[in-house]
DNA sequence: CATTAAACTGACCAGCAGTCCAGTTGCTGC
DNA sequence: GCAGCAACTGGACTGCTGGTCAGTTTAATG
């Protein structure tokens, strides 16, 4: 898997066209019987290029979510409140598990395929969680640690986001009932991050 | 996959014998590195022993699980409170929670089982949740039912639940931290479920 | 246009879940 | 005790998968 510098003009296209296969695919079948060399064919290549670019299965499954998250990323870092910075940490915190819930409930199959990549290729020690989960297992953990610096806000933000991994609920996204999930979540979060709960409107985190 | 009438002497010498080979061989692998063959191998059966009594890879997966979770069921259904009937929907929840949590920090493997399990063979139409899960999930959301019948409740079992099964948390439960998960699965439920928060002391749910 | 490194390809490999059936064995009625 | 049979057993076999590789093609560059 190649470093990611300016690719050939080729390769980008081929990059592109994997991309669109797989998206298209896991609109219409089940991840598990999606082969790579489905993919290949479906995007007009041959099945070594799809290794040859993305290293595995894992990587090209990786790649779509992170380009999928990308603009989310953004948006959390620098766009406008509430998303954005600016706005209290519990309308942030709000905002963000709307806009996941979205992003995913938009894309069926997205976690679908982030599931797989985030466990194990072997039994290696740590393990690496992908960026994307990092990232969004971060920011929810940080914005909660303004509000309730007293709570164990790593582990609650790895419970939130279990939401959008578990296979029920993402049937139950499937079918079009993201605004339950929605809804408890902000249940949730409102039930344990009350109005004013911040000890100081100047939030000072401690960071354990 | 035979229906469960008695079992012959060797079947069920088998049978138990590969149970016990999956439960070991989960003790010290990952899943996805664990073949049928490898089960038979260590069971000292042959391979085809295995599909004859559990049909799939999945089937013996959803045994094992079964077996390992019957307890916690009887516990939940005829046992003494806190856990069993007679206590307050909000102490029974809570101590359920605390069970699932115990149960599955002990079995590094079972939920990871049970996983694959859960997900779709192929691509069916509405998929069946596996026994061991429909049951879970009914007995939280019942009792958060009793106490809360204005939340959505089915949709707040399975976000309680899936904090099982997701990936990183269950690598903290295997680093030993399930105290963690219990403290912070107990400080949602706390936060949502407030001490006398039961219009009626006998609840009338309402079924959607 | 010549050169070169990157990218492409599809035959190939090892390993997997699941099938099949010929041979074996525990059970049951006599 | 034993005869007969259904249930059980095992391991060779199949079809498919993720991943590899040596040989070929092609975009970029001066």
């Amino acid at each position: 898997m190649p470093r990611s510098g300016r690719l050939r003009a080729d390769a980008a296209r081929n990059r592109t066209a994997l991309l669109r296969a797989v998206e298209e695919l896991l609109a219409h079948h089940h991840p598990a019987q999606i082969s790579m060399d489905l993919v290949a064919t479906t995007a007009g290549v041959g099945k070594g290029t799809v290794f040859h670019r993305f290293g595995s299965r894992d990587g090209l499954m990786l790649a779509l979510v992170q380009e999928r998250a990308h603009d989310l990323g953004v948006a959390i870092a620098d766009g406008p409140p509430p998303l954005g910075p600016g706005a209290p940490p519990r309308a942030r915190l709000l905002a963000f598990l709307s806009a996941v819930v979205d992003l995913v409930s938009r894309n069926k199959g997205l976690l679908a395929a982030l599931g797989p990549a985030i466990a194990a290729p072997s039994d290696q020690g740590p393990r690496e969680a992908h960026p994307v989960y990092r990232t969004w297992h971060g920011h929810i953990a940080g914005l909660a640690g303004q509000e309730r610096p007293d709570l164990d806000t790593d582990m609650l933000a790895h419970v939130l986001l279990a939401s959008v991994h578990s296979e029920p609920i993402l049937e139950a996204l499937a079918r079009g009932e993201g605004e339950r999930l929605d809804r408890t979540l902000r249940d949730l979060v409102t039930a344990l991050l009350p109005d004013g709960a911040a000890s100081h409107t100047k939030a000072e985190s401690r960071h354990p």
